[in-house]
DNA sequence: ACTTCGATGCTCT
DNA sequence: GAGCATCGAAGTA
């Protein structure tokens, strides 16, 4: 029986944690009680010591404060008018942090089509924004809250995910940073973002 | 107070 | 695949 996540867990590289994230799950548990639940398909790191990409890091310092809080917390980042699901890694007063961008809708559908009525299911939670939307998080109330509260919290996969079933790509959506191989997707999923990478890995490599 | 700009999503061609 | 709505954060004044 796979245990939930600690916040404990979350003291260490994003980009280490986002790949073993892959294939687990996220459980979000409504004020009424309904459990929704996806497979997490797709997720990118931001470690903004070392990365370019990230607006939280030198040049946000308001937002570099908030990515900076101690690890194993959630925490949403803003772009464009939408929330999108983090959680905050390596030690507090480091900005870093995982983005949870597609899960695959396992339980608790029909109340997830309620949040956000799409006609494809498809297209219920697979982007960063929609699967916050679906699963009915609320950033005024959840950000800060512990990774491990019974409100949301995530599991580990059952069993790891090997790496011939990830795909490792740039990340989506951003300027600076692109030759970071920094998003990983469960290869051959439906469910993840529909947003083509700009880079393949092996272009990564080839450059 | 005003301007710019996204780690996006939606709605058309 | 192009255009636009969107809104909080940051920079400027």
């Amino acid at each position: 029986m796979t245990e939930v996540l600690l916040p404990a867990h979350f003291n260490a590289d994003p980009v280490r944690i986002a790949r073993g994230l892959l294939g687990g799950t996220l459980i979000r548990v409504t004020p009424e009680g309904d459990r929704l639940t996806g497979r997490i398909v797709e997720v990118e790191a931001y470690d903004c010591p070392r990365d370019p990409a990230c607006t939280a890091g030198r040049f946000h310092a308001a937002r570099s404060a908030d990515m900076a809080t101690a690890p194993g917390r959630w925490l949403f980042w803003t772009a464009y008018g939408h929330p999108l699901l983090q959680v905050a890694c390596r030690p507090e007063g480091v900005a870093a942090s995982v983005l949870i961008r597609a899960i695959e809708p396992l339980e608790g559908v029909g109340h997830m089509l309620t949040n956000r009525p799409v006609t494809r299911e498809r297209d219920l939670t697979n982007g960063p924004a929609k699967l916050v939307y679906a699963l009915g998080l609320v950033p005024a109330l959840m950000a800060g809250t512990a990774v491990d509260s019974p409100a949301l919290h995530m599991l580990p996969p059952q069993w790891p995910v090997p790496d011939g079933a990830v795909d490792v790509t740039a990340r989506i959506g951003i300027r600076e940073g692109r030759t970071l191989p920094w998003r990983f997707v469960l290869r051959g999923s439906p469910w993840v973002s529909p947003a083509t990478p700009s880079m393949e890995l092996h272009s990564i490599l080839a450059t």
